[in-house]
DNA sequence: GATGAATGAGGATTCATTCAT
DNA sequence: AATGAATGAATCCTCATTCAT
């Protein structure tokens, strides 16, 4: 988070900030190169046009998000689902604009969105499925979740995770909090935590398991 | 839904699917002009301004929106809790575009967020917060949501049913599937209804009531 | 020649002049304009893109010279050579921008020139081919011109009369005398038509013809 | 021809095959560098600007053309007269850029014209003229070739040869063969021949002198 | 000599909007 | 209510050039 002295990462830093808050669209050149202070014609030594450098946001934000999801999913199942969201929400504590920039990609079904998708998302979404399977609290009998409802589980993580950054600025408006302060997260993370107990385990076992325990 | 002869409806369709695709910034009166087949000029006939067309769209949207919400938030609570999600559902499947343009608003931050806001959503989430406080449910015991998280449940409704809608072309190109098909939605829908019980039922509650059965 | 109150052909004028003056390359959209006392943006109402103006200058520019050629092309062989040439020089005169405007072409070998040469220039070199091969001075023995020669003829009237249009900055301050004067063309005009009975008839024939009888 | 390992000689090579083809206008500094592999940074080392460039690639092109025309013109005239084409013709071969460089000149009417009018070309039409002047042909009867005509011949042969070079683009378009060939330009040469005879001397003089016996 | 980075001026084009018709 | 033409401001980007390294 430190500012960086190289140049091409201070666009970087100027673009991901300005493409979150306005999107593709509605960011100017110019308004990139005032906030690093520099002429609009030297972003072009650095990246060959506004999308090149709008790609090169995306590629930047999502690589490491993706290394983080990739390095939890590997971990135990049961160690791993909860730490997961901890380290993603960890993550994007850091990057806050990434999820808006990512929700501005999915809303807009841009022309990136079915790379990223592809590159990105499926792939994750592939490994979550298969620790879904592997999870024993689904097994249960009559109260656990149909096959074709683990898709729509996976779906609502990434809408509680992704979600809550990204709409920070109408949920700070709504709920008269700053949606990224620190406490505010905080509790989005514990609360997600209880909440995929609640959703994973059979009503029994998170009786004897305090959920949020841990803090 | 059946197509207008109205000019100033036509307008506000064609302005309505082009700015929940590109946002406010990214969509061009002419683009929208040429959907309606008509000159740039002539919208200004019908609207003042670009902005004002925005606003008229976000209003046709929005309102029958609340008056959803409204009315269902009026009635019983057990029976509203899940009808709500039904009507709603029911309802932005009838305005697909509509979540996608709150998105936008939302994640923009933009001018008119904050007016959408404090006159649309806060009353409604004040409403379903004192519906929540009275839900028997959480009352129980240890395995209840403590009162600072009845926000949070709020706000995580918002993220699956608008998320759903907003992000539908992502989840289309991630889950291989149209989000927007009656089938996707009938199956968001009950999966919605199912969480909903989950979330707000003891252990014991969702055990003798099965929580799909009204399908 | 007179000045048009139309702004279509107004815009068609300047351009004209100025593609003519400094080629494609060379000229500014809103030198144009400015030619014409308007806004630059307002060319766009007119001509899709500086490209298509500049396609728009030279079709405006060589049907017209195309139909001449094809004219006097048709008329009897004899008599249709010598007018040919008056003919072409008096219409190039009122219109003296084309052949720059062609040179330019023909020298960048432009984007355009194929479609040109293939649609103006081929089938008229085709006719004028078949007129010089029922040229009766041509049959004649030892100093007529090899078929393979023919060619090279029809290139020669081309250099002399686009050339003269074309490099008259440069003649024009190499000779001291404007190249484009009434009085110049003129005599480039009888020169061309003597040069041409000298070329294509027989020694003795030009002896009983005097060549400049005409004027 | 060989290409030249001095980094000057290759920005002059590049310069001179961009200039040509595209002119000085459309000729970018930066892809002269990226012909050359350099910086275009580093041009500057070697010239002051494009201007100065363009100079120097004109300079360098137009003394040794004219070397070879003094020389020649400073023969005997009958010997001269001819050799000088083949001559001329020869050079151009060896420097086929350089015409197009004069067309783009002449037809632009650029800054450099009346310059490279008065130094290079006037003292050689005059040096021209006065040879035609002497030429016997030229003093005969009816047939000939009146004072004020002189100029004309000049610039025929001018064209002509500068002309088949700089068209070369668009002739090789109409005739389906490339003008710059070695086969088409010894045709042109010994077209050239031929036609000066034909012009130059009277009806009698070519019908003993078989105008193409020289090859 | 070479280069990466910087820049002011200018390039074509788009944009929302106006206005006379 | 509709339109063609006009426009000032802005858009992205290119250009020739400079300069520190």
């Amino acid at each position: 988070m430190e500012s960086p002295t190289n140049t091409r990462d201070r666009i970087l830093d100027a673009s991901e900030a300005l493409f979150a808050e306005r999107g593709l669209a509605g960011t100017a050149v110019r308004d990139i190169a005032a906030r690093v202070g520099l002429n609009p014609a030297s972003l072009y030594n650095h990246f060959a046009s506004k999308e090149a450098l709008y790609e090169a946001v995306l590629e930047r934000g999502l690589r490491p998000l993706l290394e983080v999801l990739a390095d939890a999913a590997g971990k135990e199942e049961l160690a791993g689902r909860v730490e997961l969201i901890d380290e993603v929400m960890a993550h994007l504590e850091r990057t806050p604009h990434l999820p808006r920039l990512i929700h501005h990609e999915a809303v807009t079904g841009g022309t990136h969105l079915a790379r990223v998708a592809r590159v990105y998302i499926r792939p994750l979404v592939a490994q979550a499925l298969s620790m879904l399977k592997r999870h024993p609290g689904l097994l249960a009998g009559e109260s656990g979740w149909a096959e074709d409802e683990h898709p729509l589980l996976i779906a609502t993580w990434l809408h509680l995770i992704f979600g809550h950054f990204a709409m920070a600025p109408l949920l700070s408006e709504v709920f008269d909090e700053d949606a990224l302060s620190t406490e505010s997260l905080a509790r989005q993370t514990r609360f997600l935590r209880k909440l995929s107990l609640r959703l994973l385990d059979r009503g029994d076992s998170h009786r004897g398991e305090p959920p949020d325990a841990a803090d």
